[in-house]
RNA sequence: GGUCCCGUGGUAGAGUGGCUAUACAGAGCUCUGCAAAAGCUUGUACGUCGGUUCGAAUCCGGCCGGGACCUCCA
């Protein structure tokens, strides 16, 4: 069973029945990580939202998704962070070669590990990549786009480096007829640019101050490439948005389904990589969607150092939060809307997650099987629900609120199911959890148990079964104060930690 | 300065003109020797001031508050 899934479509401002370029494929790209530091949870939020669209399209779209992320590592804080008497450097890294190029792969790797195990403790698979490409590794790419963005008239060189220009992009006319225009994502108010920024802008040598950067001219110790343009060589390196533009073409083909990115991206770097696209590629799209996820907040403000609200992954491990509970707290609001990060809200999200997880185990102690026969019970809706609300834009709270139905109905008729009933509804969760991602459908963890606390844990059973409620409360008592809690149930007892 | 978004109960968050999701927390009940778990029931809300309307959380305007983009920030 699939569904056809609707998004919303920055292009066209509206939400959309998606349909992908060759039948069955999704080809998706999304603007990864500047592996200059650690990711902080606003970042996470939007690596989740790009898997949760991804999963969806799998599971409930059926598609076959070629799933890209790049990894910027060339920039002004990659170069900054790996530079001779960089701040950034860590001792682990080792030692610096002073071979500008080599740092840089040392320090970038040293946080592309640690992006790798963060979106995977936050249950992005591995697998689930098409590739994840480094920019460095893909420079002669981009040397080729930049020079057909010249060759096509809408680059220059000034001053060792390479501009687009805008001016020149808007009068251009693509091979099919078809005008380049530019601020189909975002349209800028060139009129009214905040003071500062224009000033800033006017350090750069270029003619325009729309116009950006295609290939930034070395500077000092600078990790460079030789690049020759018009018969002049300019060492240096690419600019930002040129990365993604060559990238996603060599990788996924243009134009690709979807584009995926924080709505902070939208302008410039989306932008100016369709810009890109169409004049260098000749390719009126780049992607068919574009897919932007709002920011997150921290208790109500927005996330900063100084307001001390600036939270990595490792920050909240280290207060006790399971990274699978903050990213099933993600779920609770819409990718679109700000969400407001509480440590309230992820407590209450975590009870309500253990509370599925629960009924997940139950159903595998009562002999369930994804894969054996299933029949659907009468009491239980229909799980359709859940997934059409995925379907419909990923509006994950309504689908979660639908899941507490869903899962509530199961509960109350879980002990008069048959064995097929039972195994639809874990089919059925398994499903979900092929989204969501945040449940085991192993059995329940064992947990080993010392002899001493078995021994204890009987002595009570014992007293309990005497009706000797007094020893048995004391020996409850007891057993809670070594950390375990005992749950009496009709047959005998369980035990486990306390939480 | 320009453009734009948001403001819902203790918390998070859906909902777009009349039927007021959902989760966690709270209260009551069932079950249980008592608990725990589970189930059932249930209260409290639409920033503020005006306007439109038979009727507004939902439409319009002012104000207050939070946030985004405006050249390399998810």
């Amino acid at each position: 069973m699939t569904l056809p899934i609707r998004l919303y479509n920055s292009l066209t401002k509206s939400v959309e029945t998606f349909s992908p370029v060759h039948d069955g494929i999704v080809r998706m790209y999304s603007c990864g990580p500047t592996v200059y530091d650690t990711a902080h949870i606003g970042n996470l939020r939007a690596f989740i939202a790009a898997d949760t669209l991804q999963r969806t399209l799998r599971t409930i779209g059926g598609y076959d998704v070629r799933w890209v992320m790049n990894v910027t590592d060339i920039d002004d804080k990659t170069i900054d962070g790996s530079a001779r008497g960089s701040v950034r450097w860590k001792e682990d890294m080792g030692p610096q070669t002073g071979d500008a190029l080599v740092d840089l792969r040392t320090f970038t790797m040293y946080f592309e590990r640690l992006f790798k195990a963060d979106i995977q403790a936050v249950g992005i698979r591995q697998d689930h990549f098409f590739a994840m490409p480094r920019a460095t590794d893909y420079i002669k790419d981009m040397q080729e786009l930049i020079l057909d963005i010249v060759r096509h008239g809408v680059g220059y060189v000034s001053d060792g480096s390479v501009y687009f220009s805008t001016s020149a992009y808007r009068n251009l006319e693509l091979p099919d007829g078809r005008r380049a225009t530019y601020g189909r994502i975002f349209q800028i108010d060139e009129e009214h640019f905040r003071e500062g920024v224009r000033i800033d802008a006017d350090e750069y040598d270029r003619e325009s101050v729309s116009d950006f950067v295609l290939w930034k001219g070395r500077k000092g110790q600078e990790p460079y490439w030789d690049f020759e343009v018009d018969g002049q060589n300019v060492p240096g390196r690419p600019g930002w948005h040129i990365e993604c533009s060559a990238m996603s073409k060599v990788l996924l083909g243009l134009p690709f389904d979807i584009h995926t990115g924080g709505v902070d991206l939208r302008f410039p770097h989306h932008e100016d990589e369709l810009a890109q696209c169409t004049a260098g590629y000749h390719s009126h799209d780049q992607a068919m969607f574009w897919f932007h996820n709002e920011f997150l907040e921290v208790e109500g403000r927005k996330m900063s150092k100084s307001l001390g609200n600036f939270f990595v992954l490792s920050d909240l491990v280290q207060r006790g939060l399971d990274p699978l509970d903050i990213r099933y707290a993600m779920m609770s609001a819409h990718y679109r809307s700000v969400y407001n990060f509480t440590f309230e809200n992820v407590s209450a999200m975590a009870k309500g997650r253990r509370r599925i997880q629960e009924t997940i185990w139950k159903l595998i102690e009562h002999g369930a099987s994804r894969d054996g026969e299933k029949q659907y019970h009468s009491d239980v809706p229909s799980i359709a629900s859940v997934f059409e609300r995925f379907a419909d834009d990923l509006h994950t709270p309504t689908a979660m609120s639908e899941l507490y139905g869903y899962v509530s109905s199961v509960d109350v008729v879980m002990n008069t199911m048959s064995d097929s009933e039972r195994n639809a509804a874990l089919a059925d969760l398994s499903r979900v959890n092929d989204v969501v991602a945040v449940w085991s459908f192993d059995a329940r963890p064992t947990h080993s148990i010392p002899a001493r606390i078995q021994q204890l844990a009987d002595e009570r059973w014992a007293a309990r079964s005497a009706k000797n409620w007094a020893e048995s409360d004391r020996l409850r008592d007891v057993l809670a104060a070594e950390g375990w809690s005992v749950k009496d149930g009709a047959a005998g007892y369980v035990l486990e930690p306390r939480s």
